[in-house]
DNA sequence: TTTTGCAACTATAATTTTTATAGTAATTAA
DNA sequence: TTAATTACTATAAAAATTATAGTTGCAAAA
């Protein structure tokens, strides 16, 4: 560690949520929902629950191993549940909020807003 | 390309901002301020215009690099402006909120109220 | 006066995250 | 009989992020 690059902060300073250290309060919720989908999965499940590849048809451009990745990471956090409804293939594998996760959807719902009023006003090109 | 693992969603249906595709307005914003320190930046140049160090000194774990990338994507996607007072070192660089930024402003602190009320509500740990 | 420090970065390399592509199991539909 | 479906996992490549050090000129400290 060389303070000329680095400017301490210490441990009682940050935040902490399960295990993880965060700055400020707005990089402890980037730290849960930020990456290129979390959000998304969040707000497609907002409405209803959704399957696996109901959720994959919703996001044609995410890839496999990547929803599952997040997909684990939510549920880890406690966002999302998952609920295997077979033991043998083909499965059934539903993903629904959990109350935690519902706390989110204000914010869920302003990001989507917030993206739909760029496109509104810069005309989608 | 194999449609057994694509699921094509037309160009058509894409929302577009500043030559990329985003299939949905969630996805679009957090193209925007989606990663791990864009929300965090705009979140302290809220109240006022920062230099680079100060941003340094609010953000002590992000590294020199990823900051200075990610203030340039920030300013390249309009949201902040950077403004130079120095043609000689030391350097005198202010940053800080455009009026399309600005647009964000209830967006971040939402994003920091649900942070916040998460270590409340978790006690911090 | 020589050294040290400062501001705002950039360079290089290592590590982590995301993407691309293909493969699996058991069942049903064509 | 063959192909499609479901919910993934495996492997490797590409992209993003981190770690560490280096740069330029000026000003203050030793």
């Amino acid at each position: 560690m060389d303070s000329r690059y680095y400017m301490e902060k210490t441990e009682q300073n940050m935040l902490h949520f399960r295990g993880k250290a965060y700055p400020c309060c707005a990089s402890l919720t980037m730290g849960i929902i930020g990456g290129k989908w979390k959000t998304v999965i969040l707000y497609h499940l907002i409405e209803k629950t959704l399957r696996y590849n109901e959720l994959r048809k919703e996001m044609p451009t995410v890839t496999e191993r990547t929803l599952s990745l997040q997909l684990k990471s939510l549920e880890e956090d406690g966002l999302i549940k998952r609920k295997v409804y077979t033991s043998k293939p083909p499965l059934k594998v539903e993903y629904r909020l959990t109350d935690f996760g519902k706390t989110l959807i204000p914010l869920i719902q302003s990001i989507a807003d917030w993206g739909d009023s760029v496109v509104k006003t810069y005309g989608n090109k």
